[in-house]
DNA sequence: CAGAGTTGCAACACTGATGTTGCAAGTGCT
DNA sequence: AGCACTTGCAACATCAGTGTTGCAACTCTG
């Protein structure tokens, strides 16, 4: 084999190889879900056997992927610190915040894993979603006529939405979404 | 084997085969895209070897589904008039017309086939579906400040999710779908 | 009742993906 | 240079899913 090609051993490197994994993996799975690990691999520069080195088996490496993207995905709520702050500017700053995750993990953050700490934060970060829509309906910024689940629903198809957009940044992405999800897209005079 | 299990021959009865087996594999693939043919057949309550029977492989099975969906889903958008209605009607119309076969056929309807002809159905009902945006933005229906080409997506995305609902009838679904597509969920007086 | 048509079942071959192992080779640290 | 570590590669075993076939059994029609 080439010497450009060959291992550059000790730890900062092997890091490196799983985070290129990881990277590979979600870039992958993202477009073709049942993709193999071969094509995993290709993708990452590296052998397949590397790739089982590193992940034990393929639900060990879907699983990394899971636990990297919820990491990720609880730390970028927190930082948006949506219980000390006004509805409308908490949920822009989740949003764009969340969105920074999501464009690059969407896989990895929308499976139902079976991580029980995964899980966890799921459900937990879904509570203070559902929170800061009760909270966005009793401050008027939600019209009160609304059920606040559908709400939820929809903003999160757009999350999902917007997270598939390519060239646009994350806050412009967010202000959009936002505005869409509170003021729809119709002008108000009804009938056209 | 028993008697009621077995076989009661000739063409309806195969013809209604062919629907059980199309109908249980959208249910199973719906809840999981790489469900074997296995559990396609034990859905449908028939042997594997008869879904092999049936369809010659499982991209046929898959291709039917397709095929069959997409019948549906082109006689839906046309029963809809969208073309010869106010836009605001269109909209309604074809909403909860593709909705009706979307919540039964969502797994076959948002695949990107490879039978050409299902893909010409496809883009045909796209154009249909833009120029009808488009239209609603010329009457005033549409904001002038939305990009046609987004309001089309949050549409996709609310369809996608509405079909999602259980329980609910697609015209109340449309009713709230495009109600919350034109308005939004949030009052008019900003800020909370 | 006879024949046509369809089914379930068991058995088989084939394929692609998964996971493992041994080995040679390259890199960086000491 | 020697050591620790990692990688690529080839080879292998295993397994699950796919697709095929032969056969017995059943039902309906005529």
């Amino acid at each position: 084999m080439e010497a450009s090609q060959q291992g550059r051993a000790l730890r900062s490197d092997a890091e490196r190889t799983v985070r290129t994994i990881l990277e590979a993996a979600e870039r992958v799975l993202s477009k073709n879900p049942s993709a193999s690990m071969e094509q995993i691999a290709e993708a990452a520069g590296v052998a397949r056997t590397t790739v089982h080195r590193r992940f034990a088996s393929r639900d060990a490496l879907v699983s990394a992927m899971e636990g990297w993207a919820t990491r990720q995905f609880a730390a970028a709520v927190d930082s948006a610190n949506p219980e000390t702050t006004p509805p409308l500017v908490a949920l822009y700053q989740v949003t764009a915040s969340v969105l920074r995750v999501k464009i690059d993990w969407g896989f990895a953050m929308s499976r139902a894993s079976s991580d029980p700490e995964v899980a966890r934060v799921h459900s937990e970060v879904e509570d203070r979603c559902e929170r800061l829509f009760l909270k966005a309906q009793a401050t008027g910024l939600l019209r009160a006529d609304v059920d606040p689940a559908w709400a939820r629903r929809v903003y999160y198809a757009l999350i999902h939405e917007a997270a598939q957009s390519q060239g646009d940044d994350a806050d412009t992405l967010a202000t959009l979404l936002v505005d869409t999800l509170l003021r729809g897209v119709g002008t108000d005079r009804g009938l056209g």
